[in-house]
DNA sequence: ACCTGAACACCGTTCAAGT
DNA sequence: ACCTGAACACCGTTCAAGT
């Protein structure tokens, strides 16, 4: 094998930098380690992302995002990838899923909460960074196309996606900080904190807490529909 | 002024470097940089957190986390530093507060979302730490205190706690988010996105979305315990 | 076009030393 | 006890050079 050529792509390099992530933590990605794991001097990276570590950040956000990537049955293939223009002209909608509104929402619901998870370490890089990649509006439009459905309108609509799309973010952040160990010497747990102490025990399973303030949150988000 | 004792505490190094993470973002903040802005060199800190920077950041995230310095009447100056033992055998429960219990889950929120946004540079800290100071065990009581009068029980209350935690941290992340700029080469928006294209120009105000869904969520959340 | 190798400015942390 | 100053191993990135 030759020095140079070494069959460094966009998508090997992200992949390699999330798994040095899930394995090693965030700290641990440098880019000579990065380079060391794809056999290759750090410096080659470069070629593929000019501008650095915070573009490679950016695309590691931006792939993790793709919510289909991540389906029991996700078709990962999806052409979202930097140069993410349909092949072709098809700029009509794809097969519209026939599932019930509520129950795309749920399984919307839970594909991002098991994509976030199974990248947890990468979380800290999805607080400042906002993909605008077609993965994403595919999200949005499940979200919006759902809500419409189930009959709400304008604003509406809108405040209900980021509803769902907070609960799911922040139950990511809550279980991943649950089971971390506690930081800084813990307090003690004193007659100040009755009903905390009254609870110490009741630790419900994390995917029930999940799925409960999930149907919670979608009933009522959609209550005004159905009184009406 | 001598070159020693420097007058350098745990409670200066911890809002100066919120000053610099505020100001120039998280990466900005380093040891040496720190140190300047206290006029000390960079190894001063050290003393007063032996373990580095990773326990100067699990320290911000306990500052920040503590709700009630961030009240528009908080008292800021509780007792929930790293020596945060009741100065007297004070193990009775404070004054309680006497408002009903919704309202006090709608003040919680509020100032932990305040909090939150105040230091949004410090978010990605959150994500892997969990402190366990006396202002976390303070939040939780509020909490489980509230959704206990609200007529929930045992699990249920734990899991509307979660929720509602759940809600307000990715509220905060979400509105991170949406107003940084656009990662990447944003996608363009065709026929494949209807209801994107339709609801593009509804760009409701931030505090608006996150009061409806807090609505709908503290609404949902207490339901059983009103139709039993 | 794709990768290398040396170099630069910076970083976190250690350690012995000062007062 | 509290802080300094030099030192070490490492980091991201630039740039000229190789093929």
């Amino acid at each position: 094998m030759s020095r140079n050529n070494a069959g460094l792509t966009e998508d090997r390099i992200i992949t390699e930098a999330l798994r040095i992530i899930d394995g090693q933590g965030l700290r641990r990605l440098t880019m000579r380690r990065l380079g060391d794991a794809l056999e290759v001097e750090a410096m080659a990276i470069y070629h593929h992302f000019p501008l650095g570590k915070e573009q490679l950040f950016d695309a590691i956000v931006a792939y993790v995002s793709d919510v289909a990537r991540w389906a029991p049955n996700g078709d990962g293939d999806a052409d979202t990838d930097a140069d993410g223009v349909a092949d072709e002209a098809e700029q009509a909608a794809p097969e519209p899923d026939p599932r019930p509104w509520d129950e795309r929402l749920r399984t919307w619901a839970a594909d991002y909460r098991r994509a976030l998870l199974t990248h947890a370490q990468a979380l800290p890089l999805f607080i400042h960074r906002r993909p605008e990649t077609e993965a994403a509006l595919r999200s949005l439009e499940v979200l919006y196309g759902a809500f419409t459905e189930a009959g709400l309108e304008g604003a509406e609509v809108v405040r209900a996606a980021a509803a769902l799309d907070s609960y799911v973010t922040g139950s990511v952040v809550r279980e991943v900080r649950a089971n971390g160990l506690p930081v800084q010497r813990p307090a003690v747990l004193d007659g100040r904190f009755p009903h905390v102490t009254a609870l110490r025990e009741v630790q419900p399973d994390a995917e029930a807490v999940f799925t409960a303030g999930l149907e919670a949150l979608l009933h009522a988000l959609t209550a005004s529909a159905r009184t009406v």
